[in-house]
RNA sequence: GCCGAGGUAGCUCAAUGGCAGAGCAUCGGUUUUGUAAACCGACGGUUGUGGGUUCGACUCCCACCCUCGGCUCCA
């Protein structure tokens, strides 16, 4: 068999690119070890938790006499840099059987060491291992540095509560993060990306650029103004045009539905606390936090046949969810969201076709934005309904899938819905971040639950499967992801206001709303910037907003019914024709470019 | 829900127990302009809400609301 070439050269790049994250983990788990000798010179009674390295850095969590102030941070960190001066040897310090070990913990007051090696299974041996530098000795595995010298630049970020064990039922101890990198560079690089981060955050933009707004009226839900429903409006278009040409229909279904339906469908069982419960009258209802019950009854209304399966429907309806106050972030989680939501009714034989059409349709959805989508098939949780041979034969099927497609794909053992194993598709944005988008469950369950069949060929009846998906997600948190993304600078098709006439001076108003009318009648979103200001204020605030495109009109443009266009980039023109340049923008909005440029803001 | 931080004009931020202020925005006027901010003036506040301490509270204390960073959760 013939050797690609480029092939060896990416197996050699992977195994260099592992050997370095292996490196960059034992560096981070060396300065988690040397943050834990510094904060137990702080506090010398503090209980030590785990302190892992993590993707960009480690954290160790502690138990402490009082809450850790940004000056507590800047004292340890000194005290680890003095650590690193010091140059002490990482080594193995000993070995001791799991009794003693114990004992030796007990000793130092370290529960929840204790705790950890009371835990470790048989297979880890009889004995545990211990590291020590300096006059510091802990619990570990080892994977470290060979002494404190070698690690590099570092910086202790911040403070937060985590639970003992990921568990809530157990204590909270105080976590510290740190990041920690080879060089300087490095290090200036990821806190670069951690502010540009800050400045792309999505409820500054929504507010600065007009789009959305939160209030204490109404928590944890986003009020689209003009601009932001505009973005909703072009995302809807397009997720309506990806859906018809696949052969969807388009229901929809009401908000407030009787108890008995979420019994049925199991939902009350296990989101009961999850969702927004009314008195109507003499029975009790929920806000729906899920379309999928309410597009069964619209398939129970007839009797199916095996001739009009797949059926394919499509639902815009609002979902309610009452989330955790602790879990709500902006757009990014809701108590009132909008899901592309879709439905496929098939037969099993269709299954696999449906399941293909699916991973195709995500990659068609998603082509326009520029994101390449990855996978995560998430199986069964602990707590389920249906057979252990069920989903075993369905998490096979969703793999097989994703083998079939060719989407680069990780297991996340345990993290299937209640009633079925699921796909999960997600991206990576410009700052290197993932965001979870879309989600495709094969459900069998549901079907069962409310006995649906159809007429089969030979007579006798047959129940269908139910496909889940969104693209998107949720309307509210993938805009608020593209906002992120593009840093507020929307390409061309989602741009808000697509283009921004300026009128040099006030004779000018006429033609100006003329232009604006000619954009407006082609189909594109275009004002006119009226006010009685100088044209290069009318310019600065039009590319303060990252309008993408903005058109100057004087009396030379206007005598030759033309218009001076200037992009967002600063690329500008002088006296292009009116209909030549309608027309560009057209064709340009129709294809939806990635135009001017996606990520322009940037750089 | 839990741990921690925060909330001052529409926005960004000053004022640490003693007269709540600036820039931008808004409004009025002047200016009519060729590719990123014209000039002058005015308006704007129960300092998140409610209680308390004090001669006096943006400032200190308590409760609640909302937001942010995490943890847990995410059908």
């Amino acid at each position: 068999m013939a050797i690609d070439a480029d092939e060896i050269g990416q197996d050699a790049s992977a195994a260099l690119a592992s050997g370095r994250e292996d490196h960059l983990a034992a560096m981070r788990h060396s300065a988690a070890h040397m943050m834990a000798a510094a904060v137990l010179e702080v506090f010398p009674d503090a209980r030590l938790g785990i302190g892992p390295a993590i993707k960009d850095g480690f954290y160790y969590d502690f138990d402490l006499p009082r809450p850790l102030t940004p000056d507590d941070l800047e004292q340890i960190e000194e005290k680890m840099r003095a650590q690193q001066a010091a140059d002490l040897a990482f080594e193995h310090s000993r070995d001791l059987p799991r009794e003693e070990a114990i004992g030796l913990n007990r000793e130092r007051n370290q529960p929840f060491k204790v705790e950890i090696i009371q835990d470790l299974p048989e297979s880890e041996g009889p004995t545990v291992s211990f590291y020590r530098h300096g006059t510091f000795e802990d619990l570990c595995r080892g994977g470290h540095l060979e002494s404190t010298a070698q690690l590099g630049a570092f910086k202790l970020l911040h403070t937060a509560g985590a639970y003992w064990r990921g568990d809530e039922t157990r204590p909270m101890l105080q976590r510290i993060y740190g990041t920690a990198w080879d060089t300087q560079e490095e290090l200036d690089r990821y806190l670069w990306r951690i502010e540009e981060a800050r400045k792309r955050d999505h409820r500054k933009l929504g507010r600065e650029l007009d789009l959305y707004t939160f209030h204490p009226e109404s928590p944890a839900a986003p009020f689209l103004h003009p601009r932001g429903m505009a973005i909703w409006r072009a995302l809807e278009d397009w997720s309506r045009e990806v859906r018809r040409g696949a052969g969807f229909h388009e229901v929809r279904t009401p908000s407030l539905v009787r108890k008995e339906l979420w019994e049925t469908s199991g939902h009350w069982a296990n989101y009961q606390d999850n969702m927004f419960v009314l008195d109507d009258y003499d029975h009790v209802s929920g806000l729906k936090p899920m379309n999928c019950p309410e597009e069964i009854l619209i398939y129970k209304t007839r009797a199916r046949s095996y001739r009009d399966l797949p059926i394919r429907f499509a639902d815009y309806s609002v979902l309610f969810r009452k989330e955790r106050t602790g879990v709500l972030a902006g757009m990014f989680r809701v108590r009132q969201l909008t899901q592309d939501d879709s439905h496929v009714f098939c037969r099993e034989d269709q299954l696999d076709d449906e399941l293909r059409l699916a991973l195709s349709l995500v990659r068609k959805q998603y082509a326009p934005f520029g994101f390449e989508p990855k996978a995560r098939l998430a199986t069964r949780p602990e707590k389920r309904i249906g057979s252990d041979e069920f989903w075993e034969r369905a998490e096979n099927r969703l793999r097989d899938r994703l083998e079939e497609d060719g989407m680069s794909y990780a297991l996340d053992e345990g993290g299937g819905a209640f009633y079925g194993p699921k796909i999960d598709i997600f991206i990576e944005d410009a700052l290197g971040r993932e965001w979870q988008m879309a989600t495709i469950q094969a459900d069998y369950q549901l079907p069962q639950r409310f006995d649906l069949e159809y007429r089969a060929a030979d007579g006798g009846f047959e129940r269908p499967v139910i496909v889940h998906y969104a693209i998107y997600g949720s309307f509210e948190r993938f805009i608020g992801i593209i906002t992120e993304e593009y840093a507020g600078a929307f390409p061309l098709w989602l741009a808000p206001v697509q283009v921004m006439v300026v009128p040099i001076a006030d004779r000018h108003l006429d033609y100006a709303e003329r232009v604006r009318v000619a954009l407006a009648d082609a189909g594109l979103r275009a004002e006119v910037d009226s006010r009685s200001e100088r044209m290069q204020a009318k310019l600065r605030e039009a590319q303060e907003q990252k309008i993408p495109v903005m058109v100057v009109v004087g009396d030379r443009d206007q005598e030759a019914t033309a218009v001076s266009p200037r992009l967002r980039t600063g690329e500008s023109h002088q006296g292009v024709a009116l209909d030549e340049f309608v027309a560009d923008l057209v064709s340009r909005n129709a294809a939806r470019e990635l135009w001017p440029f996606a990520d322009e803001a940037a750089s």
